[in-house]
DNA sequence: TACAAATGTTCTACTTTAGTTCTTTTTGAA
DNA sequence: TTCAAAAAGAACTAAAGTAGAACATTTGTA
């Protein structure tokens, strides 16, 4: 019925028109179908003027109209739309970065960084996920290195011997162990030369726990 | 089928009558659509009467009527095509996961399997890369656990220093610190129960360079 | 009614953007 | 290799948009 390129290009002007309200420019479809030439174009909307699929007012500029749509779509397209369809399966999804995780500020604090990473999706399926850059060595025995990525799940509560982000006394945000004592909340490293921390439970507060980690060498 | 600026006159002239009931004036286009003259918005409005999007009643002021609009796509189509979009610029490259390492079997033989795992983009710029599962606590002190999933470049040669995939006898592969001496080579492992592995040159191939890890909780 | 203010129309001149036509180059298949 | 189709590029023509002024009409009200 129709080539590749006059069917890709009849979408992108019916697209276009739907979306924008007005009619491409040839400058505009050059782009969209990948031609570096306006007389390229201007071939293919003869052969679609030709075969009916659209219609041009004459002597206007801006001034397509798009009759039918084919049924059938080119092959290379089916193919192509394959092909999309694959990447958004396998496409890694975008979460926030706020920064580094040790010391100082608590992560709502630093926030507004509006820098994103991206992450496999099999690594932040359900849930609100973001990123935190480790920074020094007090969960090394865990395989958590100084300068790894760290993907966060958000929540606020863990189970005992998770890894989480806590925040003690609203102003340090560290990765330890969770364990939840009687009347005590103990943070543990995973390094000996650190020493567990002991706090009350109204001092700390989860702010998500670990999901993974990526590092790059 | 419109040029944009007719499309904006267009839509202007329709929101005001809708809002507030009667019609612009080309005083008030003018500063709606941007055109410092009356003349261009005279013209404007002679090419959407020739186009029948409005209609004029001869004679009188302030007298438009919008007879179409041109029809949109619904806003949630909009969205997909906008997440297509995102999706293929983001997604993120597939590389082979050839299987364990530790021990065992060469690389190549296990090639065969067609299982792939997707990766950052990042993580995976020049070259070509395959994915191992580590197996074995020989790497722990550089942060690489049991079952965590290396990003390995394909390589023949390396740098002292860097962490390789070393094929030792054409049978085992083995993940350790790559160190070339006079007339051996060292296979160092990160962990103090694993004794460093001094070998004959011949006895060793590299079959890739540690690029990353990425572990999942 | 008659006038002024508001509104719309027409004209000229010019700039920018868009579309057409032609020639040359590239590409891919016979 | 040769040929034809597709694409690129340059040169050209046409349309769209900008601007200002002069002019014409309508409309409200003095």
């Amino acid at each position: 019925m129709l080539t590749p390129k006059q069917y890709k290009l009849l979408m992108f002007i019916d697209n276009t028109i739907k979306e924008t309200g007005c009619c491409p420019s040839f400058e505009e479809m050059k782009g969209a179908v990948g031609i570096k030439s306006k007389s390229g174009i201007h071939a293919l909307i003869e052969e679609l003027v030709e075969r009916e699929f659209i219609r041009k007012l004459p002597h206007k500029a801006r001034a397509l109209e798009v009759l039918k749509i084919p049924r059938f779509k080119p092959r290379d397209i089916i193919e192509e739309e394959k092909k999309i369809k694959l990447a958004l399966q396998n496409s890694s999804a975008q979460i926030p970065l706020y920064g580094k995780i040790a010391a100082g500020t608590p992560i709502e604090a630093i926030a507004y960084e509006n820098e994103t990473v991206s992450v496999p999706f099999d690594l932040v399926t359900r849930g609100d996920f973001y990123a935190l850059r480790i920074e020094g060595e007090s969960m090394i025995e865990a395989g958590i290195m100084d300068g790894d990525l760290a993907i966060i799940k958000r929540a606020d509560v863990a189970e005992n011997g998770q890894i989480v982000v806590a925040l003690v006394d609203n102003s340090e945000a560290t990765l330890k162990i969770w364990q939840k004592k009687e009347n005590e909340i103990w943070l543990k490293p995973c390094n000996k030369d650190y020493e567990i921390r002991k706090l009350h439970p109204s001092q700390v507060k989860i702010q998500g726990i670990l999901n993974g980690i990526i590092r790059k060498y």
